[in-house]
DNA sequence: TGTACATCAGTGAACGCGCGTTCACTGATGTAC
DNA sequence: TGTACATCAGTGAACGCGCGTTCACTGATGTAC
């Protein structure tokens, strides 16, 4: 053969890299074929040799960001460091670097729209990241209990992270990401409390 | 003249509204200007008689939706009924009208990435929104203060509702939608108790 | 009162361009004999 | 060892189509005289 062995591999690796960056940039349905291959050093014919339509490549991308993103969490929430998390989420340089960030942040309402499959790999994602978080944040007697809080701590730094880039105010998007972060904290610190309590 | 006065801004405001439905359920990226002029009974060459161009429009459009979002919380806010606006906002109805809801949460990854001006006019009308909210949620001593609650919680609700949305599975939604209503409420609430104690 | 002209919201065809997708082809390597 | 053929990742032109935008035109009404 033409290529080493594996060369087709590393370059469907490659296109799947860069349209996962050019998702999160430009946003999937401003993202072309064309233009993902060519940042990829190839050309638009090349596409379909590895995948079947640009929603096949989609859902691969997207699968692959969001498991990426997840793992970089993996390490910090075992040793139950969950502000650790919080604070390099919700930090200027994660604000300023969608393209190589969190995907839910980056494209969340378009996930929503895409295709029934994506959705369905998507929602396994979240679970399996919802789970690792929860085993960290048992209930609170008469508060939400350790799963809702979980699920609440997502929400919120993807909602402010999103709110912080949107606005044209440098200083009030700090203060977004400020707020953000204190009210983590404090939902996380209600949690860890509550633990503590009922350990008594 | 062949349209009775006041026609003209009839029809502009019409393509308004229709853009504004279209964004929110298709995206901005993915609704062009022929189908959004043919929604609204016209045309593709009657839009440059409206706008200057396809962005022009998108802030207008985003704008006018914006605000009409804020005002149908106005008066809940008004009377300190934050827990009236949490239900209505994570309710399955809302959820699924994505097209007539809550414009952030449809939008927000897309709009930061639209022109300074577009940023701008949506920066300000935030602002208006969590000065309206901070009124009704005076600092906790030790915790976060009003100001980041209100904005906490606004990103906690868009987040919800965005995550709600995109899974596939309808009763991991639902977990979801009550999920950030709880931690909502524990949200509201450690602020209203915090201002009883202070009272005292 | 009747006629000629001005106004202007909206029509619909056309512009160049990029989209997702298809396909005949290239050319370096491996395999068969 | 040399030659003919198979393999296959990638090329690049072409397909029909919809995009944002432009523009000559329509036709109902208002105004001037």
């Amino acid at each position: 053969m033409r290529y080493e062995k594996g060369h087709k591999n590393v370059t469907h690796d490659r296109i799947l890299e860069v349209a996962a960056h050019q998702f999160r940039q430009q946003g999937i349905a401003a993202s072309g074929v064309a233009g993902i291959m060519s940042d990829a050093g190839l050309t638009n014919g090349a596409f379909y040799a590895h995948f079947s339509s640009k929603n096949d490549m989609i859902e691969k991308s997207l699968e692959r960001a969001t498991d990426e993103q997840w793992q970089q969490f993996a390490k910090a929430i075992e040793l139950g460091r969950l502000m650790e998390i919080v604070r390099a989420y919700l930090s200027e340089d994660h604000r300023d670097q969608a393209d190589s960030g969190c995907p839910s942040a980056a494209l969340l309402p378009e996930i929503s729209r895409q295709e029934l499959s994506t959705r369905h790999s998507y929602t396994e994602s979240v679970r399996r990241l919802v789970d690792a978080v929860e085993r960290q944040l048992p209930n609170i007697p008469k508060g939400p209990k350790g799963r809702e809080i979980a699920i609440g701590l997502f929400g919120l730094l993807v909602g402010t992270l999103q709110l912080s880039r949107a606005v044209d105010d440098p200083s009030f998007s700090k203060v977004i990401l400020t707020a953000g972060t204190r009210v983590a904290g404090a939902l996380i610190q209600s949690s860890v409390v509550g633990r503590k309590n009922r350990m008594k």
